[in-house]
DNA sequence: TCTATTTAGTCCATAATGTGAACTAAAGGG
DNA sequence: CCCTTTAGTTCACATTATGGACTAAATAGA
């Protein structure tokens, strides 16, 4: 942020700035780029030349219908050069992902893996082989990095704990050295599925994601972007109070939403579906902690959207009507609404997709790297 | 942000580079500031004689002990020409400050006005006179503009809601006709008084301000900016949950953190001070539910620092040792270290002072929309 | 006192980049 | 077949940063 801006920065700018309106509208020529950035004609073709020689959009014909004037030529989004490489540790699964600039994913894997109680050397070689044999399918494209999720609480530079993984002060440096790709940086599962929700999902712009696995994380996107917290361990939403001095959570406190609401403590959505009484209640006990502790985040974070992903998705309906009741009942006076309660739609792989997509975002947000 | 940028933008940013370096490290010579920015001495000198120009920076031969070599000019900010003014509506007054752009105070006024449920148009007037007799003792400066700090919800566009003055969707634009600087922003009184301590306190760059007051507010700084929500509702900590289904809260809800910790519950700090067992009983009893609150907040946001500030400051002794055991107890195994809690130091200014800081800040951040 | 050295700041030719008007290209309409 | 319309390119020009040469002003040492 504090460089000084030379010729070089001021293309930079605007080819990330003609690439985006490429990106979000869909095709477009270069007179119709030339409108929407505000820079002339001559200057996008310029730009759009060097993002053509640097393989990151495609040129064709428009198809029109019968305006007169000669027909421009349409740039869009190229799939077929530069791709990202979404990666996961969890508890009991690795997974990969290549996602090429277009979105599209062109191939995926997961594997089942007991991580409990590891150490990262082992399972990193695990996941840096599932990666090779990833990529081994589509040898064409060119992986611009790797954004790897792993279940913990991420920092600048190192993974502080993952607690589920018995991981403790890992360094990003040697998490990257230990795989095939570069660059590679790590971040919170719950926030790239937050991210993977934003850019594979239906979410808007400005939303909690709750993250429901054996422990609750959230991750709140503003603008598009992440709320990280000054050493990376904001959104730990499974850790909000809901009632002083409740049962014992494995944190070491007591009365946490975790312990509510946490995978070990919701049914079966199974038992549900066949209307046992006893699971919808459980249902509605988990629901009512969830509305408290959300409460207390609506009242800090002000989202627009609150989004359920995780275990929470299959449960939705049963735990929907007891989370806003909450919602209503406590945020009532001071704001307009409540924030809107949706399911997640991108199911188990929102963390790989959003992985990928930190990529992409890097490749869209400064295309002068590659180039 | 989806600007494109040109050569006059090019220059902006560079200004404002240089212009930050002079308002960030001290007075400093043309040569340092090369070294700084990286930017080339040629440059650096076209750009300070355009910050000169404009009235920002003065220079004066640099006070220098017996080094070799020409001795350079060091340019500081210049306190003579540009201001800010901040002004102020709360329940039961009204403020104006002039500070200049070194940040010192050039003027300051406060009247004692009964603005509980008020007309807007009365108490806007009488603010602008206000405003008018803090400019007529300094006539010298030009005054960049002006922020409003009201204590209530504030979005994009209008004040959403103050309750206790009775004001309601009141619109931005509104209260700038009816003022004699331009141009006016508005922003809510607790955020503005985070804004404040961040400048003219001791604060980090990245901290919750808690804001007592008959309510409870806070506001989270995070690299010098504000964490806004997605209608500026954000830092509501006063209705954070501490008991579910505890006493009524008048917002409508039960067992908030204002009912516990806001004002009326709290004791004087004479009696406390007079070694009262009653007041220092109550005081603990809040403490525990400010720690209680505070432990969702930093699970959720993860402040490096919280600063308690308005009616907190003064009962800081007796309130802090019941915030951290809380703290202590609930935040121990996920992170570190429980953030540090410190008393605000700007006292009941802050308000005023971060708004005029608003403006200052406005024109470092772009002093080519001056020059 | 004079000269070398050192550091600050300016001058000027050059390079990078965006602008805008003129121009060329390619379509449809009459 | 020519006119009009829209897309895209060419080229002279403006703005701005760069970098080396130059000037300015101090101290150190002979």
């Amino acid at each position: 942020m504090n460089q000084p801006v030379r010729h070089g920065a001021m293309r930079a700018r605007n080819l990330a700035l003609v690439l985006g309106e490429i990106a979000g509208g869909g095709p477009l020529t270069r007179a119709a780029l030339a409108e929407l950035t505000g820079l002339t004609k001559t200057t996008v073709s310029s730009l759009v030349a060097d993002l053509l020689s640097a393989g990151l959009v495609a040129q064709a014909p428009a198809a029109r219908g019968g305006e007169r004037g000669r027909p421009g030529v349409e740039v869009r989004l190229s799939g077929e050069h530069v791709a990202a490489l979404g990666l996961e540790v969890n508890v009991d699964y690795l997974a990969a992902c290549l996602v090429d600039l277009t979105g599209a994913v062109r191939a995926r894997r997961t594997v089942r893996a007991d991580n409990r109680a590891s150490r990262p050397e082992p399972v990193l070689a695990a996941l840096d082989r599932l990666a090779g044999e990833t990529l081994a399918g589509v040898p064409s494209l060119r992986v611009a990095g790797a954004v790897l999720a792993v279940p913990g609480t991420v920092g600048e530079r190192r993974v502080h704990h993952a607690p589920h993984l018995g991981w403790r002060n890992v360094e990003t440096a040697d998490i990257a050295a230990r795989l095939s790709v570069a660059p590679v940086a790590v971040e919170n599962e719950a926030n790239l599925a937050a991210l993977g929700e934003l850019e594979f999902g239906a979410a808007p712009r400005d939303f909690l994601y709750v993250s429901g696995e054996i422990g609750v994380g959230a991750g709140l996107v503003r603008d598009g972007g992440l709320l990280r917290g000054s050493s990376g361990l904001a959104g730990e939403l499974g850790h909000v109070v809901v009632t002083d001095g409740g049962p014992a959570c494995r944190c070491g406190s007591r009365g946490c939403l975790e312990v509510y609401a946490g995978r070990g403590s919701l049914p079966d959505p199974a038992s549900l579906a066949a209307d046992d009484p006893r699971a919808a209640a459980a249902c509605r006990r988990a629901g009512r902690a969830l509305g408290l502790a959300l409460s207390s985040a609506v009242n800090l974070l002000d989202p627009g959207t609150i989004v359920l992903g995780g275990c929470y998705v299959p449960l939705f309906p049963w735990l929907a009507p007891a989370v806003e009741a909450v919602l209503d009942e406590r945020l009532g006076a001071l704001r307009p609404a409540p924030p809107a309660l949706v399911p997640a739609v991108t199911g188990p792989d929102a963390a790989v997709l959003g992985a990928a997509g930190q990529v992409l975002r890097r490749v869209l947000a400064d295309p002068a790297s590659l180039a």
